[in-house]
Parts: structure tokens; C-alpha cells; sequence
DNA sequence: ATAGATGCAAAGTTTTTGCCGCTGT
DNA sequence: ACAGCGGCAAAAACTTTGCATCTAT
């Protein structure tokens, strides 16, 4: 049968993305993990993550055109993308009241939704930037 | 100083665009304007598309982490992805209230939202089609 | 011991650039 | 006439794949 193993590339590739404050790029997961692996190669990652994918542990969106991969099964929740940093958060609260099944003006019958708010995050709001900039810390991924 | 011309390619690109039902793929894009400028190339539709997304033409949308492209100035929409056909369309009214510089939950500023719907298509939803498959007619862009 | 995983490098794709003859103004 | 354009091809960027080596089990 398949099998399947546990490796140290894996784990951290996964705790990376589990202790995200949102979805990854592929560039960023390849950073974060290299703290713990030096020699991680972006092969491994490409490969890794599309196991995970694979194995429904994590799930890829695209934002910005950038795709990314976050955590699954952490419920409802939408994304927030930093006009300034680029950095992309995961919110909880959700703006919208469109249950699966819905039926949208048209016809459309709706059985899923999509929202990507558009703004500054807490940190640059309070910074007064106002344009693009390079994000400070462990921040997210500005491309 | 700076011209900018008014070009045949331009201009089919551009008409293609508005009359497009949805927003395009660069592949729809090169595909729908060949059919009246056979020998256009991939790459002018590149640099179309960038200069008409600068000068505020048109505006990238990224659907199904596929980027499009869609005329702008038509108004505050969003669009709703048909899981059957996958065909793209706009959508006129909007599910969600966030006029730009609500606060949202945890401090982020909102200056803009972006909102994708995914489900059946009218037409899908009434022949009773359950499953992705090929669009009949002129539509979108399946990929 | 052995199938599976990784790193490196080669091969694919997709998007961008360089060049030079062509074209709108 | 002449700066901006478009086509073609080379280049750069991003992913995937092949292969020999290494490693969980």
C-alpha cells in the first residue's frame, strides 16, 4: 500500500502554515520553514504542500493572483489583504449571510462564497502609512 | 511626452474586453482577438493589458486563481462562478454593506471588498446538471 | 532491507523584455 | 519624419519532473 512517512521536512512544513496569521505563499512557506531547515529545497515545498492538499489538510485560495495555502477545516472565514505590507489575514467574522442554497438575483443558485476585504491592517493603519511598503517583521508576503 | 496611440490590436483587445460577459483569461483574451487579428501575438495582449490596467481601463480579477481581466467603470459588482459550466459572470447587486473606511472587527480598515459566489448558473441549475462540464455556447472560460 | 522522500539540476510553463522593422500622428 | 507599437525570439520567473542519495519504518 501507500505509505506515506512522517519527515522532518513535513512537520515543519505543516507547523508553518498552522501557526500562520493567514494563508501562505509558497515563497513565504519556503522562508519560514528554512529557519528550522536550512537546506530546504523549494521542490520539497511545491511537492509537500501539494500532499497536503492532496491529503485535505490544507487548502490553496489565490489572492492578488498569488496563490497560497492555508490550514483546512478551521471553519468559515474570509481574508483580509494589506494595501500596504501584503500581508493576507484570516478573519472570522463574516459580512455576508448567503447560506448554501440560496438563490441570487438571475437564477444563480449559490452553494459557496468568497470574500477579500481591501485595506491597511491594524499595524500599518496605526504606522500612518498610506502607500506600499516592505513589510517589517515576520510578516506575510508582499511579492 | 508620452502618446499612446490608437491601434487596431488596442482596439480589438479593448472591444473584446466590453463585450465580453465576464471577465477574460489571457488565453480568451489572445483567442477572441485572433479571430479578427490573426496574427496578433501573446505578447502585445501582455503589454494591452498592462497599459489599459494602468491608465484605469480595465482591472484585474483573480477567479479560480486564474487572472482576468474585465472593463472597469461599470459600477460596484462582483461575480459568481458557475461550478458546472465554469463559466464566469458579473453580478449587479451585492450581498455585503462595507462602504470604504469601516472598521472591521480586530482593527482592520476596509477600503474596498471583493466578492465571489460560486454554485449553479441559471442555465446550469435548469438542466439539472450536477457536475463540471463543457459550456454549450459562446460562454465564458473554462480552463 | 526497501519503498518512499529529499535535494539538486534539468525540463516545462507562463510572463516579461530586447530588438528592429512597422505605423499612427 | 519619428516616437510609439507590434511581432518574434530570447530571457526571466515560476513549477514540475528525473535521478541518485538518503531515511523512516
Amino acid at each position: 500500500m501507500t505509505a506515506t512517512r512522517s519527515t522532518r521536512q513535513r512537520d515543519v512544513i505543516a507547523r508553518v502554515l498552522t501557526e500562520a496569521e493567514g494563508p501562505l505563499a509558497v515563497a513565504d512557506v519556503l522562508t519560514r520553514a528554512q529557519a528550522d531547515l536550512p537546506g530546504l529545497g523549494v521542490a520539497t515545498v511545491y511537492r509537500t504542500l501539494k500532499l497536503l492538499t492532496e491529503q485535505g489538510h490544507i487548502h490553496p485560495v489565490t489572492l492578488d493572483g498569488e496563490a497560497r495555502y492555508e490550514r483546512a477545516g478551521r471553519g468559515h472565514h474570509h481574508h483580509f489583504s494589506c494595501n500596504s505590507c501584503g500581508r493576507v489575514y484570516t478573519l472570522h467574522t463574516c459580512p455576508v449571510a448567503l447560506p448554501s442554497g440560496t438563490v441570487y438575483p438571475g437564477g444563480f443558485i449559490v452553494e459557496a462564497h468568497e470574500v477579500t476585504l481591501y485595506g491597511k491592517c491594524p499595524q500599518c493603519a496605526r504606522a500612518g502609512l498610506s502607500g506600499p511598503a516592505a513589510p517589517a517583521g515576520a510578516g506575510g508576503s508582499p511579492h
